[in-house]
DNA sequence: GATGAATGAGATTTCATTCAT
DNA sequence: TATGAATGAAATCTCATTCAT
């Protein structure tokens, strides 16, 4: 039974490539090097993808639009803003320590190349940044959250605050196990929505 | 009179890379574009700078230096450490106003480059990571930050809403002007240090 | 009823190969578009040919037979060296009018490719040569015909100036249609033998 | 004294890639086969050609605008029509006497490459027609040559005839020597503008 | 100091052909 | 017969670096 379909080919090289990217990078890594991981002939990666490029696109999209979902579903939903981005930063650190090699290919390669495929996916980054923002509306028209600062620019504070300590953690420069996986979410909200001051009722 | 020395051609050379990188990115600029840019012959380029990597590592690490010795400069101060952070916030966003070439450079090609330059530079880019924590870490001695948090978390939050509020700006996704410039350094440090959210006034 | 046959799968990709030929060129043209274009499986064009090469060489060889078997009927045939000729270039040019796709294969592909088929082809190409040049020579003999000039060369004048109308009409070069298809014929024929000079009538 | 110049190593390249297209033709000769030939490295040729094309092209425009000068200053001439194409075929011939390498390039690889380059240079080869066309235009006014055949279908018939010719020379089909260059020179003018038959002044 | 011609390693991509089903 | 996934050799072009003058 269990025979190997099209689409599972497809998958092995696509994993392979995760493990080449993660490992050597993606301008370092030889279409070859992808097709010897994946115990596969060169011309089978050219078969199901028309060019490298192309492979970390499908790495990319397919990952980013599972995180767009996530986010929107979260939106639809009617928890409260502050937990709204709880849950955000959640599925992003949950997406981190399950798959680490995926997420350290999606943020060194794409995201963070602004250059390269950061430009070219500039238009559904963005769209994280928008539906993030939303959030934060919502919370300012609540009266939840102070109104001076604008969405947009509170949008690009939280991911860049995530970013950066995903980052962190996939260059070993923050320490990461299961418990600093739950505690950054938590700081991470707490740091963005709670601010690092202590109240300032203690003074009076 | 005013000859050209050999210190002048050298700042030539680097001016004109960072106006090449900063327009094509490092991958795309050959060494050839950058002497073209700077009216220099093809090896001149080579007489003064061992590689073309060696171009972009000295751009990094002459700004990367002045921006440590700010932040050191300002921890040396004994302003309240919000003051500090703000100092160091405005000390960022002043050089990407009056510079944006070279800030976008060194964040495009060196910061967020994880896997290239960055990593090179991981230990003087960590340097300030290590500075920003340290001002952190007085104010939660203090007790004017709170404690939960890890001073090293709070300065990858820190720098990560920063950075990314430059990327915005490098890519047009935020809206760029003096008033953005100086709103930004407000808003930044309002962020990170008062959070988003309203005072619990409701509490009381 | 109307079984597919294998003949008919054979005939249904060499007419695809024809028309994939014509307009992509056999360089330009992979098996791929071949198959496609016959609406067939990739594979079965090597079920039916044992490479591209051969698709084109049958494809040729079939045609080419053709012409060699009409030059030969016309020579077996007691006409005048003249009308011989001309039953030549007629049927030449019948055969482009109407198959103008097999006729820029063969010449495109094959007579004008020297380096490629027509090598390959050179003898098959050459026996008609031959039986062009024993037509001039039997003119020779029979006196119709001015004896200085070679039967091996004037064969390849008169080839080459049909082939280079032909090539005129598959390039848009020189008008085609039937008019020009019937003046053509007259054309080449009083041109090789008449002569581009008018009769010395001054002499008289 | 006599040092290398930057033309003398183009040249020099140039006249590699001679001999290597007229050994193995364009397509099966490798940008390091002429590198090879020439005693040059790879990236010479890249330094002076953009491309393996773009050395086929200068090689065809240099000689086949030398050729459109000659026939331009024979047409320029006050010579009779037949004396103008006589001296037109004896430069081609003669181009091909001294230079059999480059005509053979010339011809295999651009004019009767009817795909490939013979199209792209299409404007270029139709030039040379036009010109041949206006002498035959000429003699037709002069009454020298007969009016029916039209100036554009004549000088095909005489380059086609021509260029046979050389393609015989070319692949040993023609016997080819001191004495059958000039004998072709002759032939081919006696055939197409004397005709093959032989005077009708014998049927009086 | 200054020049730019010369070098050559390296990687992507194409596609004819094979072959297991 | 028929399918189309799988194979892998081959060749162009790029460009950082070197070096003779």
């Amino acid at each position: 039974m269990a025979r190997t379909t099209a689409a599972d080919k497809r998958r092995i090289i696509l994993d392979a490539a995760v493990r080449v990217f993660a490992r050597q990078g993606f301008h370092s890594a030889r279409v070859s090097d992808i097709a010897d991981d994946a115990g596969v002939a060169y011309g089978l990666v050219y078969h199901y993808f028309g060019s490298k490029d192309e492979v970390l696109d499908t790495l990319f999209l397919d990952r980013w639009n599972l995180l767009l979902d996530a986010i929107r579903e979260v939106d639809d939903g009617d928890a409260a803003p502050r937990d709204k981005l709880f849950a955000i930063t959640s599925f992003i650190v949950d997406s981190y320590r399950h798959d680490p090699d995926v997420m350290k290919v999606i943020i060194v390669e794409v995201t963070r190349a602004a250059n390269s495929f950061g430009r070219k996916h500039l238009g559904k980054i963005q769209e994280a940044f928008d539906l993030i923002a939303a959030i934060v509306d919502d919370g300012q028209r609540a009266g939840t959250f102070r109104g001076e600062i604008t969405p947009q620019f509170a949008a690009m504070a939280f991911y860049g605050a995530i970013e950066q300590v995903l980052t962190g953690w996939i260059f070993d420069v923050l320490p990461r196990g299961e418990a600093e996986f739950e505690e950054a979410k938590a700081f991470v909200v707490e740091t963005i929505l709670g601010g690092l001051e202590a109240p300032a009722a203690t003074t009076i």
